[in-house]
DNA sequence: AGGCGTCATTGAGAATTATCAATATTCAGA
DNA sequence: TCTGAATATTGATAATTCTCAATGACGCCT
C-alpha cells in the first residue's frame, strides 16, 4: 500500500480573483446550476478562485476550514490515511464535482485529504455562503443531494469495480475508470504513476506495474504523448469480464 | 465471491397497517425527524409500515418501483450484481436509513438489490410523497442530504477497512463493523453467513471460514446464544491494525 | 430418534500476489 | 548533453489465497 501522499506544498498555487458565478462559462455543470444571476450579487464572503499545481494540497483530513470547492478543471484525488500511515485512495474526482461536502452536514472537519493529480483549476466557496444560498434558494440543496448521489454512485462503483477480483481485472477496471472520466475528447488521459495505482486498487506496487507493463505488450494500453496514453476499451473489459 | 443472493419469495411479508408518522416513537431517527405533525396530515399516497422476514427482497436493482424505504429496525444488504452473476454486497444498513434514495435524484430504477438479513420492520414511502413533502417543508432535503452524506461515509469505511489488507484484516474489521453498528446492547450481534461475509470482504467463503473458525478458537469470538455472537474488539483492532 | 439438506470447517495442491533486490528508464536541472 | 534522483520494470522466492474435495455440525422434518 502506498506511503507517501505526493504532496508539495502550494508555492505556487495562483489566486485567478474573484469568481463572478453569473458569468461562468460552466455553472451548468456546477454547484450552482439554474440559480438566479440575482443569487450572487450580494455575497458577504467572496468565492475565490485558483489554479493548484500538480500535487497540491487542498485540504487534509481532520483540518478545520470553511469551505467546500468546486472542480472546474482537472482531477483530485481523496486520500484516507490509516494509523499505520499507508494510504488509500477512496475517490478520483472531475470536472463539475463539488468536495468538502461533509461541512455542510455538520461535519466538524474533513473526512478526506484532497490533493491535485494535475493543474487544477476551482473554485472556494465558504460553507457561510453556501447556508446563505440554500436559505433563499431550496434548489441549491437539491444540487447538493445530487452531488452526494454522484460521488455515492461512484464510491459503490469503486468497491464494486476495483475492490473485487484479479489484480488483472482490477487493473483493467481503473484504466477504464480513467478513460470514461477522465479523458480528453481523444479519449486520451493521464497515467496515474503506480504508486497512487496501488492506493486505489489495494494492490502492491510492483504488481500493478507488471500489469500495466503487460498491457503495454499487448498494445492494449499505448502512449499518446508525454503522459497521456489510450486504451482498447473493449479488450479492457474483456479481461475485467472473464471469470 | 458469493452467487447466492438468499432471497426468498417474500410469502408471508406483513404487512402492518398504514404509518402514522405524526405517532411514530422512532421518528426522531428518521428521514421526517424535525417535520411538524401537520405536514402529515393530507398525503395523497398512503406511507405503508411492513414486516419482512430474513431474505425477502425489498426491491431488485435496474426494477423500476416507485418508493423508498427507511429502516425502523432489523438490517439490510445492498447487493450489485455483476454481469457474469456474481455478487458483491455494497453496504449494510440498519435502523434510521433510508434507502433507495436514488430514485429522488432522477434514477430511473434502482441501484442495487435490496435484501432483508433478519426480521425487518420498514416504511415505504412514495416518491411522490416525499417531492410533495419536500416543496413545503425545506428541511427534508436536509434530512435527505445527510441520510446520503452518511451513506457515503459507510461506502468510503467499506473501501478504506474491508478492501484494504489481508483476508485476516478484512474479516476482523468486518467483525468490528458488525458489533459497532448492529450489535443489541449488550454487544452481540448476528453472525452473517460465510457467503455474505465472502460477499462484502471480496474473499473467497472458505477464506473467510478459516478465518473465523481461528478467531473462534481463539476466543476473540464466540457465541452468546443462538447466532448472536460476541467478540473481542481490541484484540480484533489490533490485528487489523498490524502492518 | 433418525434421515436429510444446508452450511461450516478442514485439507492439500495450484495459482496468485507480496516482498525484497536488482536493473532499467525517465525527467529535471546543471 | 550529462548526471543524479525518482520511478518503473523485472526477477526470484516466500507468503497468502483460491480451488476442489472431503468431512463435520446443525437444524428441520417426519
Amino acid at each position: 500500500m502506498g506511503n507517501e501522499l505526493g504532496q508539495t506544498f502550494c508555492t505556487n498555487t495562483e489566486w485567478i480573483g474573484r469568481a463572478h458565478c453569473d458569468k461562468c462559462q460552466i455553472r451548468q455543470l456546477m454547484l450552482f446550476s439554474e440559480l438566479p444571476d440575482s443569487a450572487f450579487h450580494q455575497l458577504l464572503k467572496p468565492i475565490d478562485h485558483f489554479l493548484y499545481p500538480t500535487g497540491a494540497v487542498l485540504y487534509e483530513s481532520g483540518t478545520n476550514k470553511d469551505s467546500i470547492y468546486s472542480i472546474r478543471r482537472g482531477m483530485v484525488k481523496l486520500v484516507h490515511t490509516a494509523r499505520d500511515g499507508s494510504n488509500r485512495i477512496v475517490r478520483l474526482l472531475g470536472k463539475g464535482t463539488a468536495i468538502g461536502l461533509e461541512l455542510l452536514d455538520g461535519a466538524e472537519s474533513y473526512h478526506h485529504t484532497a490533493i491535485a493529480l494535475n493543474k487544477l483549476d476551482i473554485c472556494k466557496i465558504p460553507v457561510s455562503t453556501v447556508r446563505r444560498l440554500e436559505e433563499n434558494h431550496p434548489l441549491l440543496c437539491k444540487h447538493v443531494s445530487e452531488q452526494l448521489q454522484n460521488q455515492l454512485d461512484i464510491a459503490d462503483q469503486w468497491i464494486v469495480a476495483l475492490g473485487t477480483g484479479s489484480a488483472r481485472q482490477r487493473v483493467a477496471q481503473l484504466l477504464l475508470v480513467l478513460e470514461q472520466f477522465f479523458s480528453e475528447d481523444n479519449g486520451a488521459f493521464i497515467l496515474l504513476n503506480r504508486e497512487d495505482m496501488a492506493a486505489i486498487t489495494g494492490i502492491a506496487v510492483e504488481t500493478v506495474s507488471r500489469m500495466i507493463a503487460e498491457f503495454k505488450r499487448q498494445k492494449i494500453l499505448y502512449r499518446y504523448r508525454d503522459n497521456y496514453y489510450m486504451c482498447n476499451a473493449a479488450a479492457l473489459q474483456e479481461i475485467s469480464d472473464q471469470s
